[in-house]
DNA sequence: GAAATAAGTCAACATGGCTGACATAAGCGA
DNA sequence: TCGCTTATGTCAGCCATGTTGACTTATTTC
């Protein structure tokens, strides 16, 4: 413990004097009632899935894997990196196991060969989709809650948000074929 | 490396055929682009404030506890646990951090002096605003690029997107007192 | 044939969660 | 006053997931 003081001493200047003495004008609305909400109800958005991973064994990173797999399936390791902008050693972790499992598989491309495409298997759907379920249930009913229109705002509000510069690849991402690409995963060779 | 089958074969059943043989009805819509929308929205809106961090030697940890003490200056070390729902062994070690170098500041409690409410001296104040101002850019330019409105309609978003059972001490803590309950840190003690 | 690219791997480290077990001080009820 | 409860803190160790750096192996490309 550091030291404690008196129990509650009376003398104190009010935090609003201390601030405006302190080099800034009045006391420029520092808060956002936003800011916390979304941090509240990001939290909550992300609990449902992470229930179900937890008795999978797996964690939300396999989450994000698999979900873009299954979504943009025949992606390349690249492509993946890319998007999840964590380094490779850090998706060869959760992929590895994802792949031993039976999850996801890969196959060399048909042009280059040095590319592994990543495909989810049958099983790899099904647990993608069930993670998936409850986050859509959230959404609808939220976006229902927020009333008419709610849904068109919440997308351009969401658009902005993302940092200019990454506004293309996402678009692109979001844009890009939400059907595989390519296709041929045997199942559960393992 | 698993196994790598062969480039590419061309015998692959399609994987709509699976799907459907696979129990499920049709193809239920199984993504709503709101959802990935937010994981990217949500990852650029901590990107600014842990650069910020980093520069300090903290990360996000450190930024949510500065961040509500700030906000809700003089709660105790219980009600900062049930608000970030993290264990007092996670928040000890930051908290910790933030207090030995002169972030926050403890007091007892008049009452009980069991309690150690905590305050924001105002090296903590400014640096939970200077956190916050990249973070309030970024909200206000994406609700303005929203549309009129969309602040409501963000906000009535977010509310729903909160678990049910959670709402009501969320919209507490969002509604209690932004400004300071108690005052009388003293600074940099240390 | 050499360089560049896609992927994988090993090792070490940081952060921030967690559990379990305990210690200390202070309030409170019988 | 005694003993239970509460608020806080602390030690030790584990886990998940991110990082850097160095290096290997195929394969494509120039």
């Amino acid at each position: 413990m550091t030291d404690l003081n008196e129990p509650l001493t009376q003398d104190q200047k009010s935090p609003e004097a201390k601030l405006r003495g302190n080099g800034r004008p009045a006391r420029k609305r520092a808060s956002v009632p936003e800011a916390k909400l979304l941090d509240f109800a990001y939290r909550d958005f992300t609990r449902d899935p992470d229930a179900i991973l937890k008795d999978f064994g797996f964690g939300r990173a396999h989450h994000r894997v698999l979900h873009f797999v299954n979504r943009h399936s025949g992606l390349r390791v690249v492509d993946l990196l890319d998007i999840l902008t964590i380094t490779k050693q850090s998706l060869s972790r959760v992929l590895k196991q994802l792949i031993d499992q039976g999850y996801i598989v890969q196959q060399a491309g048909s042009s280059d060969r040095r590319e592994r495409l990543l495909f989810p298997t049958d099983r790899g759907r099904a647990l993608a989709e069930r993670l998936a379920a409850p986050q859509l249930v959230r959404l609808a009913s939220a976006l229902s809650a927020a009333g008419p229109g709610a849904e068109a705002t919440l997308r351009r509000f969401l658009e902005a948000m993302v940092n200019a510069e990454e506004r293309p690849k996402v678009s692109s991402i979001m844009a890009s074929s939400p059907v595989p690409l390519k296709e041929g995963a045997k199942e559960e060779e393992a």
